[in-house]
Formats: structure tokens, C-alpha cells, sequence
DNA sequence: TTGTACGCGTTATCAA
DNA sequence: TTGATAACGCGTACAA
């Protein structure tokens, strides 16, 4: 039994309704355009027999699925979770399934699902970050598409949505020139579109505050984070540079910008081990605010990223695409906030 | 421009080929059946206009669709997240799309998805944990289903598989056990069935150990637990009961056994912030080996599952199943093990 | 108000 | 080795 039996067709529908299958189409789709006995008969055939359209047949006729794919690099990351969680919730609302392809972050992978949401006539596509070097060679179908968080290299035509990275970097080196520290930045080895804008933000608030631009520390961390696995050698690493800075230190006390959670959790266990104080002598700022943020302690200040209105507005604009409207704004930048705990 | 148009279909390339369609069919899916020159043709037509089969009139007509229905109940839990993401790629490499679905444990859109996938003709279903109360009443399509976690009521032949949660109830009472606590259950206040196997385990190792039945103690925790939202409310209730449990202990230090990872890293924070000694005076086991039970400090003890094992036979049962063979084994245990670290 | 006929793009069967 | 033809299940012109 390797092929299925379409358990009732609408022609089966037809025949003990004792009426033709356009009329049946023509109940359950156009709602008009039949007498008012012929409408309960079929609806009370449909009803008995559980009748329910064959989905791709009828994307087969009309050219258009009523699914549109979202793909993710790493479905296991927080956020992104987050973002699926409420992208999926929005085009639910809208009667669009959403087929969910996981990448891995693998270039090769993330083509072959490409093709396949391609063929298989998805209206729509939301991508959600796409692999960071080698996005360049995806071939992209021609379809209604928004990306998320990082843009496609090489087609500065399609829309894009994402946090305000910048901004974010900006709140978070504030916070910590507010407090009264000497911000560093601590990040990570490999250099996406979004650490970026965040290091930018930092040096902006660098800027504005009147501390020169030389003062400006970047520490680059070498050790790979891993998504399921956590990495002993980040331990080793970040543990060393807390001491180095906890060394170097001048009368003011240490403020971290981590540009991600997990550098800030690492710095500050690392901190609370060799016994300095948080957030007196060592303050630290985290961006996410994933879900460790809230259950460490001390929790975490950090940069919270607006992800159910990410979401919305990716969902909303994608629907405009697929009506075959145009776009106000092609690039919309989401506005992030600190959410102030016990490490600043 | 609501309705797409195929790039090239399988004409055109039969067309600028100068054979039939049924030609190019044989040349890309049957690999024999016509001349060398005319499949070397064929093929550089193809490369050329990089012609792709359309996926749903091939599911049309051959009546399968090389997709697999993959409902999850919370995509943003970290358990599911990695289930999810070692389903897709044991079927990836099985060539098979996976449609995810995201229920929200919503009971009303996981039927929805049901049969919305039905009808994209999925090839199976992979069921990770229904809706807890509502199962009864989710009407499956007539397909081979696999269910991950959490069985579906009432359907008993259904293939299952999960972890042996009632062998990591037993794990980790026996640790605490053998650390001299007295151990007790801390849970949350629905019953699920892998909770309840869970405490089964528990009630196991005290029997095991000689400890009296009636010195079982199971604490309830009622604030829910929220996906996204932490509540306050559970911060406090497990405040309080850390504090009674402290409070009423013998001469033997306390035990607790969370059924999961934020229940116990709630009460280890609870402990904490009352300074009692962690492992020496309250020691803590939870369930899951989630992120935050190695990120947190100190680093829990908890039961790991084994979930690329969860996700392998899961899938080598449906591909089975979708191959019409028999299984063996309907319902598989996963063996789970105690990762011991610094709170016990 | 209703039915007939066709086509969406493919693959499988049959005949050449 | 190849091509014409039919069929998968549905929606929709068009005719009645």
C-alpha cells in the first residue's frame, strides 16, 4: 500500500448528492450560484462523508497553494524559535499553512529546500537569515520573499525586516557609560550583518558620550559556541579575558557589551568565580534576552528584541507581496529596548 | 499577478528537446528507455533551463507527495526544538520534506493541521505530544503516524516511541539516595503521562532502596510555568516551598527531584537566595539536560534524553511504516541517563 | 440554476 | 526507442 486512496472525492460528493461536481465546487467554494435545496444537500453529504478538498489538486488548478515557506538556519536557537513560534501564528490567522524548513546553516541544504518549496508552489517564502558566507550563490525562486534578520546578498530589491541592532548597540554601551563604567565590547569571532550594527551602535554611544573613539575595545572571541553543544574551550577563553580586564582595570569599573547572551553569561560566571563583584566592579550587558537572560543569576541586563512585532511585520508585508501589492517601505528596522536587571 | 506561472515546464523542455514529454519523464525518473543521444539531449535541455518538476502535479499523479507531517506542540520548548530538528534531518537524508506545524497545544489547530496535511498528501505523520486533555477528540488522517512523547489516546496501535522516562525517575532518586538525602518529588500540577512515569520511577527507587512508601512526598507546583513568560508566580511558590522543605528537614540533608529543568533550577535559586548550601544541605536533580542546566551555576544535575536516538527510530519506524512494512516493535523506550554535575 | 468539457503538469500504459 | 493518450482531483468557462 504504497500509494493512498483519496478517501472521497468531490466527484463521489457529486454522485450522492445526485448533482454534478462543478455544483459541488461551486458550495463549498463560491458560496452562490445554487438553489437553496441543492446547498443542504450537499453540505449534509459533505458533512457525512467528511469530505475535504484534495489540497493538491486544487493547487494543482488555481497555480497557487495557500502555503508559504519559512526557512531557518537553526531551529534549536531561541530566537529564531521565537520568530517561527510567531510568524507561523500570523499566517495561521491568515489561513496560509506555513511549511518550516531547518537549514542548519547549511548553504547546500538551504538550496536544495529552496527548489523544493519551489516546486511544490508555495504562494510566499519568509527567509529568516540565510548561511553567512555563502548566501551569495542561493538561488532564490522568483517568488514574493522577506527576509528576516539578514539580508540576501546581491538583491538589495527584496524586503527586508529586522531589530534595530544598531540602536541595540547603542541602549546597551549607554547603560553602561550611565553606570559608570568603561564600556568594552566582547564578541564573537565571525563578523554577520548584525554584530556589526551592534559594535556600530556601540561606538555611536562611544561618540556621543564624548569618549574618544580610542578608547574603543573589541574583544573578539575565537572559540566556536556551538548550538547544542557547549563549547569548554568559550569557558576557557572568556574566563581569561574577564581576568585580563578585571587586571587592566583602572579606578573605573568594568562594563562588558556582550553582543550576544551567552558571551554574557559566560563573562559573568567567569567574574563571579574569581569573586568580583556584579554589577559594582564588573557590569555587563547582554543582547537577546533569551530565555538564560531571566534564569541566571544575577539576571541578566539585556537588549530585548521586539519579536512578535518582527514577526507581524513580516507577515504583513509578505501578504501585500502575494496580493501582488507594492511596498512602502522595503527595509524596516524594529526597535529594540534594554531590559535593565541585576548585572548593570 | 496573484496566480504564478511555471517557469518551464516538462513541454518546454520536451519541445526544445525535439522528443515527447514522456520522453523527458523517462529520461529524468526511470533512467532507462531511450537512446544515449537523446538522454544527453534531454539532460542539457534540462541543465540549460534549469527545468525543475513541478512537485504537485507529480503528487497528483503518482499519489504521494515525499513530505512528512511533523506537528510539534511548542516549537520555542527546547526539548521539541531538537527533536525537530533531528526529524528533519534523518528525513532530509531519506529524501524526504518535512512540513512543520506548530500547534500552540492548541487541540482546535492541531486538528486543522491534520487536515490540511491530508490533504497536501503527506506520505506520514510524526506526532511530537498531542494537546494533553483534547487528544481524544483529534481526528487522524488514515496514515502511517508515528507519535513522539506522548501517545494518542484511544489508539493503541499507533507505533510509539519516547524516552523511558519512569528509568530517569528511578536515576535520579537513586542519586539522591545515594547521597544521603531524603528524596521528594517536586512537579508541576497537571499530570502528563510522561510526569506520571517519571514519579512511577521515583516510587521505584524508594521501593528499591528500602525506603518506606509512606515517606513518599509529591509537591505540587500550581503557578503554570508560561512558554515565553516567566512567571512570577512559580518564582514565589517554589520560593516557598524550598523554605518549608528547609525548614521541616531532619537531620538528613533535603533531596528534590524536579520533573523538569526550570523547576529545579527555580528551586536551586530559591535555595540560594536563602544561602543554603547547594549540594551539601539541598540537593537537586531536574529532567531534560536543557540549555539552561549548564549554563546556570551552579551547573545541574539532571536526566538527559537521548533525542538524536528519539529522532532516528522514530523515523526509521515511519519510513517503515510508509514503505507498508510491518514493525517489530510498536512502542520503543529510549534509554535517559543521569548527568551528574555540581548540584548533587 | 445546473452540467459538460477542459486544463493545471506529471507519469504510466499501450501501441507503434 | 519512442509518442499518443489517459488519468490523478479540482475549479471554471461556457453552454444549456
Amino acid at each position: 500500500m504504497s500509494h493512498r486512496q483519496q478517501a472521497v472525492t468531490i466527484s463521489d460528493v457529486a454522485r450522492l448528492s445526485g448533482v454534478s461536481p462543478a455544483t459541488v465546487s461551486r458550495v463549498l467554494n463560491d458560496g452562490i450560484g445554487f438553489s437553496e435545496d441543492t446547498g443542504r444537500m450537499v453540505l449534509d453529504v459533505v458533512a457525512r462523508t467528511g469530505y475535504q478538498a484534495n489540497g493538491i489538486a486544487r493547487a494543482l488548478r488555481v497555480l497557487k497553494s495557500g502555503t508559504v515557506g519559512l526557512v531557518v538556519p537553526d531551529i534549536t536557537n531561541y530566537f529564531f524559535s521565537q520568530v517561527v513560534e510567531h510568524v507561523e501564528r500570523e499566517l495561521f490567522a491568515e489561513r496560509y499553512s506555513t511549511i518550516i524548513c531547518n537549514t542548519g546553516r547549511d548553504a547546500e541544504k538551504e538550496n536544495s529546500y529552496l527548489k523544493k518549496l519551489d516546486s511544490k508552489m508555495v504562494d510566499g517564502l519568509i527567509l529568516i537569515s540565510g548561511n553567512p558566507s555563502t548566501s551569495q550563490d542561493v538561488e532564490v525562486p522568483n517568488l514574493p520573499i522577506v527576509c528576516v534578520d539578514r539580508e540576501i546578498a546581491g538583491s538589495e530589491s527584496t524586503t527586508f525586516v529586522s531589530s534595530d541592532h544598531e540602536q541595540g548597540g547603542y541602549l546597551a554601551t549607554a547603560e553602561l557609560i550611565a553606570k559608570g563604567t568603561r564600556p568594552v565590547v566582547l564578541t564573537t569571532a565571525y563578523e554577520s550583518t548584525s554584530s556589526s550594527a551592534r559594535i556600530a551602535g556601540y561606538r555611536n554611544a562611544l561618540r556621543a558620550h564624548g569618549i574618544p573613539e580610542s578608547d574603543a575595545r573589541i574583544i573578539r572571541v575565537q572559540a566556536a559556541e556551538g548550538g547544542t553543544n557547549v563549547s569548554a574551550a568559550l569557558d576557557d577563553e572568556v574566563s581569561a579575558i574577564v581576568a585580563n580586564l578585571y587586571a587592566e582595570r583602572t579606578e573605573a569599573p568594568i562594563g562588558v557589551f556582550a553582543t550576544n547572551d551567552t558571551l554574557a553569561v559566560n563573562a559573568v560566571n567567569a567574574a563571579l568565580q574569581r569573586g568580583i563583584q556584579i554589577p559594582q566592579e564588573f557590569a555587563i550587558v547582554g543582547f537577546d534576552d533569551s530565555l538564560i537572560s531571566r534564569v541566571v543569576h544575577p539576571p541578566l541586563s539585556t537588549i530585548h528584541q521586539d519579536v512578535p512585532k518582527l514577526a507581524q511585520v513580516a507577515c504583513a508585508n509578505l501578504i501585500k507581496l502575494m496580493a501582488g501589492d507594492d511596498l512602502l517601505e522595503k527595509r524596516t528596522r524594529i526597535p529594540v529596548w534594554l531590559e535593565s536587571r541585576a548585572t548593570t
